[in-house]
DNA sequence: AGCCAGGCAGAGA
DNA sequence: TCTCTGCATGGC
């Protein structure tokens, strides 16, 4: 990837340009996947690789300002998905109306490839929170244990997602008060583990999908969905499709006619119709139907 | 004011 | 194997 890199005198970091065809960058940061991104006006403000990147689109350009010298120049082409063959991914898709629909309304959004740790310590906090808040309980979690992290303008600072050692110190009683509630018990025992190497998450993407997705279930408070979620969005597994209430309800309302299907029967049929891509199609009816619901007042929702 | 949120675990049938 | 329930908290 080409990468044009010039001083930039009011960050005394970088800007460096992406080449971003095909690519949505407000769908992608803004679908549920990944939590601490920001608006800053036009641009993106948030922290990968322990760097604090500021992203702005536009057109085809993605300009990406640091506020120290760059990382591995790859690191941000990998986290989003940069290099992702979207026109290979989406000719995979089966040929069915709702996807069309969907792809229509939301080309070019695409799956990070987030760090493991966050990404399943961020889903532990989801678990029946709705997307705000797990944003607000992040946050805090960052403010108060994370490490710092250079960001522009004088006298401010970021911080880092804390690692799993760090939160493994933690009281449960420090995590509650981060406003988690019952979760704070699950994520205190899964940075226990994940510290201890238990499951190692890096050694995961060498796995077959079912052996880390059960190495994953393995961990207290994370089930088919969590897990999936963290196999999709942090290791590269693109058949994981991760069912949450909105997609069980989009699946039985645009595939089943409305009834309502037994979790396994779902299961099956998500594993066989959506093929070697499900992954993305399942971002894809994931963003669409959450963008349609946020233009309809809820009163008129069902 | 009440319903629900990118769920999971444990209990009981 | 399936269904039901409790769990903390806050947006709408």
């Amino acid at each position: 990837m080409p990468a044009a890199v010039s001083a930039n005198p009011r960050t005394s970091g970088v800007s460096t340009v992406l080449r971003a065809a095909d690519y949505d960058l407000d769908a992608t940061l803004d679908s549920g996947q990944a939590f601490r991104w920001r608006r800053a006006g036009e641009a993106w403000e948030g922290i990968v690789g322990g760097h604090w990147f500021r992203l702005r689109q536009v057109g085809t350009r993605l300009e990406a300002e640091t506020a120290t010298p760059l990382p591995a120049s790859d690191t941000l082409t990998q986290y989003l998905g940069l290099n992702d063959d979207l026109t290979a991914i989406i000719a995979r898709f089966p040929p069915d109306p709702p996807l069309r629909s969907a792809v229509a309304t939301c080309r070019g959004l695409r799956l990070l490839r987030q760090d493991p740790w966050e990404c399943l310590a961020s889903f532990v906090l989801s678990s029946t929170k709705q997307i705000v808040q797990i944003r607000q309980i992040v946050e805090t979690l960052c403010d108060r244990y994370g490490e710092p992290v250079c960001v522009p303008g004088p006298g401010a600072i970021g911080r880092s997602f804390p690692s799993a050692a760090r939160l493994a110190r933690c009281t449960e009683l420090e995590l509650r008060d981060c406003r988690m509630g019952f979760r704070a018990r699950y994520l205190r025992a899964v940075a226990m583990r994940v510290a201890a190497g238990d499951p190692c998450l890096t050694a995961l993407p060498g796995m077959p999908l079912e052996e880390a997705r059960a190495a994953l279930v393995s961990l207290p408070g994370v089930g088919r969905k969590i897990a999936d979620c963290v196999l999709l969005f942090s290791l590269g597994f693109r058949r994981a499709f991760p069912v949450d209430v909105w997609v069980m309800r989009a699946l039985q309302d645009l595939y089943f006619g409305g009834r309502t299907i037994a979790q396994r029967r779902l299961l099956e049929f998500t594993d066989s119709h959506f093929g070697p891509e499900a992954g993305y199609a399942q971002q894809y009816l994931f963003h669409h139907i959450r963008m349609e619901a946020g233009r309809v007042p809820r009163s008129v929702r069902r």
